[in-house]
DNA sequence: AATGAATGAGCCTTCATTCAT
DNA sequence: AATGAATGAAGGCTCATTCAT
């Protein structure tokens, strides 16, 4: 199976989705295409275990450099963050890209869902002053969508500024200034004596 | 000719990017398939065209809220953008989002290009005030793809609150402290002193 | 009709049979398809009213060369013959060879009645000597074929000796050799004693 | 694969090229489409490949015959051959032409190349006298192509006196005569003293 | 006569999936 | 479990031909 796996993110990488077949698949892995069925009910299968897989070791990196992060102010935390998802899509880019579009391309999936979870914890955890938390429903999922949503971009738009700290310095601002903003606006209505 | 986007654009709607067949597309708009081709190069073009065209609606949408906007402070005009994307996102949904997908998954287009465009000018002439003035390539791809990615994430996970007022806040708060920041960090090492 | 002739085999000198199309030829042409389709019943008939012309046009040529020619032994006619034949195949080889290929395909036409007609009639005028005359069915078939087929496949193999003077010799050997043989045994039958 | 190969000759048989569609082969062959696809590349592969299968059966007809033959006079074994070939157009003419028109028509192939190979080494070994030996590249073209464009001329014409002793003894009488020239000639400037 | 938009049968080819071995 | 030959629905696309204007 996990030849299998590997196979398709390579297929993937290599070609796209559009070189994404059940026989290319088999045959990179060395299999026959009959034992791919065995382990996988149908095409869709694959790509969707695939997500997942990529899904996790990402969410697992991020979380590895946040706790490897000394500095932790909350620029200190944002940055590292920021970092550790951009530096997330480093290799197999294509790939990465072509599972997005599948998984996407079939309809609101809960494939997004433990980003959002993830998200809500760390930021809940950032040193002792929780800025995200109290961050309501409609504010995490703007932070949350518009760090990855900006990131996605420039991955499927093949920006050549992804990776300059440039941009890494505007995703950071980005998410500092809407934080501030967010957590002045709570002051003036919490105590507006 | 526009009876076979539109064609397209339905079927779009209804199955999504796997049910676009260019015999599909034909048979929906009443015409042979020989005359599909008549009028478009290959099943891309049909895509391509529809996404071009479905890109300047949407622009001449929002274009025109703007100029029809009578608060005119950062913040009405702001806000009317949002509120106008927002609402372009009204109907077909499925349509866009597929047309996106396509697009975007042939590599990067061009046709992203009048966004940033119409954003930079956009920018240029709120007010006299020229916030938007002097955003450099980073800054521009953050404010548009992180806006049109979080109503993007809105729209694909169907979330609830899409068009509620919260969530329009939040957009416009997201811009407006970003842009403050950016600003601010001009300012201050334009003059130092 | 010249113009719909011309342009069509301009097209297959251009892109073989495979270009052919009767769209492609009445643009070529500079009409609209249905005009072409006022002149000839079908495509093929294009092919066939083209096959005609290059044909009559061919063996004209070749009566020019032997009418005009001043060395009258049988050498030299036989020489004159096929130095026209050859010349005849001078331009536009690969519309000659799509028309000849497209006509032969259709079985066994009388487009080639023509030819023998020719060689016959040819033969039977050099000089006083009358040396084709007397030549039954199959030897005229055989001399006739010999010739056509052996500068046929010159034409369609595309050998590069095709036209130089190291061929043409060979190709007349071959001929004088036959005709002498066949006076040979002639004479042998006729007067054994 | 040899069913398809045989379902594609009867197909050329009965409807020339025209009718000659892959799934027209593959239904006749009693398989799929996607079977035939499992075996040949492209719709050409089968021509190309049913092409050299009726070469090489043609060839070693024609070895076949000469090796068996007593009369081992240039006589003898010239009108072997003859005959071998004659006969060798036996069935399937139509499926022949077919496929020599077809792959004739994608420009010069090397499919050619084993007959030239072919009348040479049969030539070399014919007797001590070696007869066919050093003719030249012209002159080999010229033999070879005036024997196979005359039979080819006589089984698209379908003459009557295609397999008659009239026309074989024609045949021989070309080959005999032009060799004979040939090698008188070649003697004539070898040795002129 | 000329036009050319429209037609649609039918071609080649791909590829997810099955199932007998 | 693994194999891989076979399947066949379905897709993109071409092009000869028609016919209303």
């Amino acid at each position: 199976m996990a030849a299998i796996l590997e196979a398709a993110a390579q297929i993937l990488e290599a070609g796209g989705l559009a070189a994404f077949t059940t026989n290319a698949v088999a045959e990179r892995a060395g299999v026959s295409i009959g034992t791919l069925y065995q382990y996988f009910a149908d095409k869709n299968a694959v790509l969707h275990t695939l997500a997942e897989r990529e899904l996790q070791a990402a969410l697992a990196r991020v979380a590895r450099a946040l706790k490897g992060e000394i500095d932790s102010s909350v620029e200190g935390r944002v940055r590292a963050m920021v970092r550790a998802i951009v530096g997330a899509f480093g290799g197999r880019l294509r790939a990465r890209r072509a599972v997005v579009q599948a998984v996407l391309s079939q309809g609101p999936s809960d494939l997004l869902a433990p980003i959002a979870a993830f998200i809500n914890r760390a930021g809940a955890h950032v040193g002792e002053q929780r800025i995200f938390t109290n961050l309501d429903q409609e504010q995490i999922f703007v932070v949350s969508r518009a760090l990855m949503g900006t990131i996605r971009a420039a991955v499927l738009e093949e920006q050549p500024f992804f990776k300059s700290r440039a941009f890494e310095d505007e995703l950071v601002r980005l998410l500092l200034s809407y934080l501030g903003a967010v957590t002045e606006a709570k002051r003036a209505s919490t105590a507006p004596g």
